[in-house]
DNA sequence: CTGCATCCCAAAGGATACTG
DNA sequence: CAGTATCCTTTGGGATGCAG
């Protein structure tokens, strides 16, 4: 098997991000955090269609991968509050290029959805 | 329903980019594009573990969305080769963002894998 | 409020065989 | 070589109910 994982590792980086990001939600939770420290709640709020189960576990994901930060407020009711770390952060590029080229995208082809949207 | 994708885009640009290219197949597709045109079989051995199903439904995919273009070659046995068009090329800076904190996610996080990796 | 557990469904994707 | 069709498995993820 050799899955061992050692530090040479062969994987292609672009990889490596698109296995961690590349799911429905990921990088939308990330951009909600961009924008200042959530409740639960809020990123409930702010993600029309997720459900709590899969919110819980993308965050946990990215928290696992030191991405996001979770803190706990000794309260009643509960009271949890996400925010990026520092390597959350760095992911700043890769979101604002993305806005870019998908600005773009919107205007190019936003017209002629009619005929050529699939799905 | 209102469903009529109006020219008034609600959608948030980065949502449209994951919806088109958040699976675990088309940026690696656009990414081996990058290194210059394709055939289908390159793109094969080029993607380990890639069915040729999936391959063609997200060339296609892509194609819809005006990303890639597929040459046809009039020959026994066929030919086909992919490359990106200029709008495919939009994505560059995406690409570029994705490799740079790609290799600093794994220059920090390769050494303890044993510990963290639990996908 | 947070989030876990359960059940369930739909979609993605892999393997294989087959056609032109 | 390129692509389709079929079958099947896995995964993602939504809904709901419940506990702390």
């Amino acid at each position: 098997m050799l899955q061992t994982n050692q530090c040479q590792e062969i994987k292609c980086p672009i990889q490596f991000v698109v296995d961690l990001l590349g799911n429905k939600w990921s990088i939308l939770v990330l951009r909600e955090l961009f924008g200042g420290d959530r409740r639960t709640y809020e990123l409930l709020a702010a993600l029309p269609g997720i459900s709590t189960k899969t919110l819980t576990q993308r965050l946990r994901e990215l928290e696992a991968h030191g991405l996001v930060e979770r803190r706990i407020y000794a309260e009643i009711p509960p009271h949890v509050e996400y925010s990026l770390t520092p390597k959350g952060h760095q992911i700043k590029p890769v979101m604002a290029s993305l806005k870019e080229v998908g600005t773009q995208w919107l205007n190019q082809e936003s017209c002629f959805c009619a005929l050529t949207d699939d799905r």
